[in-house]
DNA sequence: GGTCATCTATTGGTCTTACCACTAACTGTC
DNA sequence: GACAGTTAGTGGTAAGACCAATAGATGACC
């Protein structure tokens, strides 16, 4: 209720080792390449179970700062690129259906950033949205990729919901959906009358906001992204037969 | 030298058992919130020993899947816990501006999760929602506390949506919506007629449902959700003339 | 009848001891 | 000097015991 006390967490013993040995790393006082003493000796120099030393260890060498390996003696790993795992993305990333569940995620969440944009957007943002798609149709007409024009008018709408959670969480999704989509737009969405169709998708929901008619922007938006999401899909499906 | 041959690792067996939970999780076997069995339990189920499951708990609690606790048992947090709880916790809890801007998200979320769930309920599932109405309307006749219940219907509706990401973001959204929900249930949502009203709503998204119409599914679920928002919001303000 | 403190079963956290599997260094034989 | 065989030391796993925290049942009290 109030803010002046805070709940005190019980430390573990291993939580409190890892602490003590990323100490020792950062410091410098275990270099890279350098080895700790065997687990037992250890964990009497440190007095605790061989059991709680081991789970730290294994923690640290789970961020990445220890090499384990059996017979051998654990030793301190130079610290170069800590890959951030992100549950999400390796979901994700683990088969193309569960992409696309991921996709059906954003699908409605997108109709609802529309239906906000309509309901909110200010004279400003509708110029800049109508600006965007003065740029996508120069696009489709000298025959230039659209990815970056699309994205950026995706998020053109996100930000007429003024909503900054909204916003976090689109850019989330986008972040984890585009690597993905790229692809997508130097092979399937390349097609001129594909093209065409999503840029009269993206004017559709353009004109809905610019009307602030909240339900027709969701409808549109919908229409747009579930098309651009089989399009996808069924281009994925004959790039597998080629294969 | 030649690829004929690859080296074998000897895998640890607490990898393989982070590597078999992982894939329960992603499939949906494990929902967010769903508790796993206690370590002695679990540890002869995969025959295996207490440490080598603890080593791999431990890992799937660095990755953030696992939420472990002395005195409790542990459960699975949603897998979006890094990317999306994390930060709208911060920002949710700063201001009920905020929260109600992370309420709107709800919104429209649930109302893809209602489509969804039209065009996919089997009819077990159809079942389970039957039966969760029927313990509503108990709840409002002997004027008990219907959070719970309340809780179950959407969850089951989320699940009937057969998209596990989309199963763990809704997870994320109630997580951190509860708290302060439950505020609202023993207060503004007490009231006779309210409750009255929130009945009828859920029963009209689970005819939609039940009908496989997707489309009134979802406007049900808007109509659902606005009301709900409306409601705890001028409740808020009153709250605050109160004080 | 409702509210509160208390007790109890269960859970995760830690420790000890023992044994297994692997590695590298040592040792003796050829 | 080269090689197989031994051995000591390492991390990996197992089993059993106890500690500490939690939730739910129980019971006393108002």
């Amino acid at each position: 209720m109030n803010a002046l006390y805070s709940p005190i967490k019980p430390k573990r013993i291993s939580e409190e080792i890892v602490d003590q040995i990323k100490v020792l790393i950062f410091n410098g006082d275990l270099k890279p390449g350098e080895t700790l003493p065997s687990e037992r000796d250890l964990a009497k120099a440190l007095s605790v179970s061989r059991v709680s030393l081991r789970e730290a260890l294994n923690a640290l060498q789970g961020m990445g700062l220890l090499e384990i390996q059996q017979g051998n003696r654990t030793c301190v790993r130079p610290i170069t690129t800590r890959s951030i795992h992100d549950p999400l993305v390796s979901f994700a990333k683990k088969s193309l259906a569960n992409f696309i569940k991921v996709f059906e995620i954003r699908k409605y969440l997108e109709m609802g950033c529309a239906s906000l944009a309509a309901q909110r957007a200010t004279s400003e943002e509708i110029e800049r949205l109508e600006k965007l798609l003065k740029q996508m149709e120069e696009d489709l007409k000298r025959n230039r990729l659209g990815a970056k024009s699309d994205f950026d008018f995706h998020s053109a709408i996100v930000a007429a919901t003024h909503n900054v959670a909204y916003i976090h969480v689109m850019q989330t999704l986008y972040d984890l959906l585009q690597e993905e989509l790229r692809i997508a737009y130097g092979d399937i969405f390349r097609k001129k009358d594909i093209r065409k169709k999503l840029l009269l998708q993206h004017q559709n929901v353009f004109k809905a906001v610019r009307d602030h008619d909240a339900e027709r922007a969701s409808k549109e938006a919908l229409i747009h992204l579930c098309f651009a999401l089989e399009t996808w899909e069924s281009g994925l499906i004959k790039n597998i037969e080629k294969s």
